[in-house]
DNA sequence: CGTTCCCTTGATGGGCTTCAAGACTCGTGG
DNA sequence: CCACGAGTCTTGAAGCCCATCAAGGGAACG
């Protein structure tokens, strides 16, 4: 890549993978994230587009040279880059040690939290979580399966955790009962 | 925290950690690293020093204020941050998708590629490794049981992949058999 | 109406965890 | 000097969780 760039928008799932087929997303690129890396042109991910998507690229030198000069934006790329770490180091604690059941709560807590957070809400019952992802890339971001993903929700729903609304919509009658399944830190 | 440090020596390791115990390395602190962050004071892991250590502090408001001003300081520490960002995902791969015989592969091509550096080498056939920790740290940082690490270095023992020197001691007589037991990208 | 994609559900087996017991090492104190 | 104990590691047995293989349902689209 002789470019860098920002997201302005839509979505974008960085991976890993392995020779044989096996995949693990990494991350996610939502709006106003950055992709690339100064200092490093070639870089050992997947990049795929989830949406249709708009970016903003830098050339590589250019940026740099921007980089030396503007010492608030080196700050503010520092400032994501540990936001992206201390995500990372949470999504190793799931993919480590937490079972499937309790990977998918992880899950619907982190949608429940984001959809709350873009109503500027604190994440309170019956809230209404889209699920933007299909099962086999949900199971791509947990380390499961796409079956295990399917059979777990349906546990969650005959445990009445969760209601679904057809395949893609979840709704979360009691948030702290869904918190309890996941078994946060 | 209300202070912010670099390594000088000596080995920590950032841990996770769920209320029932369940535990997860993820990042080790050794010479140069840099533990804290700028711009916040908490954080979420546990840190364990793994053998004696000096650290060179500073704090917090002087060393943000130190941020500013130097933008060569800011700029180094980006790098280096996305060099732990990397090194995150890579074992977010190895936690979400490898076997129990992959991730002790993995690990001693990790351990063997570092004291082969030491030494300013490439590594060659008959390495020799010094496991710088306990079966249960093996297993924290894995992902297992420490029943589960002990089993696999039996196993890949009897597969002559490995030889065992005592239990902190391994030699490898083919790197290449272990990077291949080690399913690399 | 057929095809394709996505999802669900069942059956089976294996890999890893869990529980348990014993071996080895090393430092300590009798 | 040796017994003891704590910590570490190995090994065995049993079982569970999840992957794998397989079949079929349902929705969207041409």
């Amino acid at each position: 890549m002789d470019f860098v760039a920002s997201v302005v928008s839509g979505v974008a799932e960085l991976g890993r993978e392995l020779e044989d087929g096996r995949r693990q997303m990494v991350g996610l690129l939502l709006t106003g994230d950055f992709l690339g890396r100064p200092g490093r042109a070639i870089a050992p991910y997947t990049v795929v587009a989830a949406t249709d998507m708009t970016l903003c690229c830098f050339r590589r030198p250019q940026f740099e040279q921007l980089l030396t000069k503007m010492p608030a934006l080196a700050n503010r790329l520092l400032e994501m880059t540990l936001d992206e770490l201390d995500v990372a180091r949470d999504w190793m604690l799931l993919l480590g040690r937490k079972s499937a059941r309790e990977r998918i709560a992880s899950l619907l807590v982190l949608l429940a939290r984001r959809e709350s957070a873009m109503i500027g809400q604190i994440p309170t019952d019956r809230i209404a979580i889209e699920l933007p992802m299909t099962r086999e890339a949900i199971a791509d971001h947990l380390g499961l399966t796409l079956e295990t993903v399917s059979r777990q929700l349906a546990a969650l729903k005959a445990d009445k955790v969760i209601v679904l609304d057809g395949k893609r919509r979840v709704t979360v009658p009691s948030f702290a009962a869904l918190v309890a399944e996941s078994a946060a830190a």
